[in-house]
DNA sequence: CGTCCTTTGAAGTCT
DNA sequence: AGACTTCAAAGGACG
C-alpha cells in the first residue's frame, strides 16, 4: 500500500524525486525543452534516416551506446541526491503558483494557460504549470491524462465547446463543483482531506496551440479539451470506478487484462461467463512524473519529427525528460506527488502489487540474459549492444 | 492476438 | 537496507 505521506500526508512524492541533469555539460545542457526542435530533432531526423539506411534508429543508437545513455543519467542521479532541497526551495520559490491557487487549485483541470509557446514549446517559466496536456481527461486525478487521445480525435463537436461547457458545468457534472468527492465518491474515510485546491472550479484555459504542433496534435488537442467530458474512454464505457464513477485510473477490461477487483479486499470471483461484460475495470497504477511528462510531450514529439514509433519516441523524450530544466521538471513531479495521492485517497485498498502479473513480461531467465550487460535492473533496459537488431546499430548518439 | 521495444519513476518483492 | 522486479503509456514491429 502506498505510504501514506510522509510528510503530513501531502508529501507522497519520494524525497529523492527530483533527478539531475546536467551537470557534466554534455551537449545537452539544460535545453529549455523549447530548444528540443532544433538540434535534438535534427539528432532525430538523421536518426532516422540513419536507421532507414541501416544503421540504426534514435532508440537502438542510444542502445547502441549506453554511454552516452549513462552520460545522461549520471548526473540525473547526482541531481536526485541534491534535489529535495531544491525541490523545497525551487518549487516554493520560483513556482508559486504550484502551490497557490493558480496552477493547483484547478489541479482537476490544471490550467495550462499557456504551455505552449507559439513556437510549440512548453513555456518554461510559466508558472501556470504548463504540464497539462489540454486536459482530455477531466479527471482530477489525471489531469495530464487523456487517456488515449484517440477517444477524443474522433468527435464531431467543436473545439470551443469546452471552454463553454466547463464553465458550465458541463453536462456530466455533477452538482458541486468544487469538490472532487462529490464528483468522484469517495471510499470512506479516503478523501476527505482532498482540498478544494482539487476541485473542479478552475475554468479550463485549455491553451489552443495557437502554432507550434502540427495538425495532427493541435487538433486532438482541442477536441480532447472539448469532448473530454463527454467521450472520455471511462465514461464510454466499462471505465468505470466501481462505484460508477468514470476514472481514468479505471481501465475497462479488453479482453487482455485479467479483471481484478479495485480493492483487493475483496475476493476474486469465478467470472462466470455472464460477467463478461460486466467485468471490473483494473485500476492503473498512477503515472509517475516522467509518464505524465511523456504523455503530454508524445504528440509534440510525434508531430515534430513524424515518428511514430513509440521506443523510439521514449527515448527522445527521456532525453529530453533529463534536458528539463528542474523547475520544469519539478512541476511533474509534483504532478505526480498529487496523482499518487489522490489515487490513494481514492482506492484506499489498492495497491500496485494488485495489477501485478497481469502484464506478461519478460521471463525472469531472459531478464538475467541480458542483465549481464544491462544497466537497469533486470528488465534490461539498456542492453547490451549485441542484443540490439543489427539494423539497428551504432550511429552517434548525440 | 500477444508480446516486445523503450523511457523513468514508484512501489512491490526478495535477499 | 539494498537489490531486483513489475507496471504505468504508447504504437509500430514481430512471431
Amino acid at each position: 500500500m502506498p505510504q501514506l505521506g510522509s510528510g503530513g500526508g501531502d508529501d507522497l512524492g519520494a524525497t529523492d524525486e527530483m533527478l539531475a541533469f546536467k551537470d557534466e555539460g554534455e551537449q545537452e545542457e539544460k535545453i529549455p525543452e523549447n530548444a528540443f526542435t532544433e538540434r535534438d530533432l535534427a539528432d532525430l531526423k538523421s536518426s532516422l534516416v540513419n536507421e532507414s539506411e541501416g544503421s540504426g534508429s534514435p532508440a537502438a543508437a542510444a542502445a547502441a551506446d549506453p554511454e552516452a545513455v549513462r552520460r545522461v543519467q549520471d548526473p540525473q542521479r547526482a541531481y536526485q541526491e541534491k534535489l529535495p532541497e531544491h525541490m523545497d526551495d525551487g518549487m516554493k520559490h520560483q513556482d508559486p503558483g504550484m502551490y497557490k491557487g493558480s496552477a493547483y487549485s484547478g489541479y482537476p483541470f490544471l490550467m495550462l494557460s499557456d504551455p505552449y509557446l507559439p513556437n510549440g514549446s512548453m513555456s518554461p517559466l510559466s508558472n501556470k504549470v504548463p504540464v497539462v496536456q489540454p486536459s482530455h481527461g477531466v479527471h482530477p486525478l489525471t489531469p495530464l491524462i487523456p487517456y488515449s487521445n484517440d477517444h477524443f480525435s474522433h468527435g464531431s463537436h467543436s473545439p470551443h465547446l469546452p471552454a463553454d461547457i466547463n464553465q458550465k458545468q458541463g453536462v456530466h457534472r455533477p452538482s458541486q463543483t468544487s469538490d472532487i468527492p462529490g464528483f468522484y465518491p469517495l471510499p470512506p474515510g479516503g478523501v476527505g482531506q482532498i482540498t478544494p485546491s482539487m476541485g473542479w472550479q478552475s475554468q479550463s484555459v485549455y491553451p489552443l496551440p495557437s502554432c507550434g504542433f502540427r495538425q495532427p496534435y493541435s487538433s486532438a488537442l482541442s477536441a480532447g479539451a472539448s469532448f473530454s467530458r463527454f467521450t472520455h474512454p471511462l465514461m464510454l464505457g466499462s471505465g468505470m470506478h466501481t462505484t460508477g464513477i468514470p476514472h481514468p485510473a479505471i481501465v475497462p477490461h479488453s479482453g487482455k487484462q485479467e479483471m481484478e477487483h479495485y480493492d483487493r479486499n475483496m475476493k476474486p470471483q469465478p467470472e462466470p461467463k455472464r460477467e463478461k461484460e460486466a467485468k471490473k475495470p483494473t485500476i492503473k497504477k498512477p503515472l509517475n512524473a516522467f509518464m505524465l511528462y511523456m504523455k503530454e510531450m508524445r504528440a509534440k514529439v510525434i508531430a515534430e519529427c513524424t515518428l511514430k514509433e513509440s521506443a523510439a519516441i521514449n527515448q527522445i523524450l527521456g532525453r529530453r525528460w533529463h534536458a528539463l530544466s528542474r523547475e520544469e521538471q519539478a512541476k511533474y513531479y509534483e504532478l505526480a506527488r498529487k496523482e499518487r495521492q489522490l489515487h490513494m485517497q481514492l482506492y484506499p485498498g489498492w495497491s500496485a502489487r494488485d495489477n501485478y502479473g497481469k502484464k506478461k513480461r519478460r521471463t525472469r531467465e531472459k531478464q538475467q540474459d541480458s542483465n549481464s550487460g544491462g544497466k537497469r535492473s533486470a528488465f534490461g533496459t539498456y542492453k547490451e549492444k549485441d542484443a540490439v537488431p543489427a539494423q539497428f546499430l551504432p550511429m552517434e548518439v548525440l
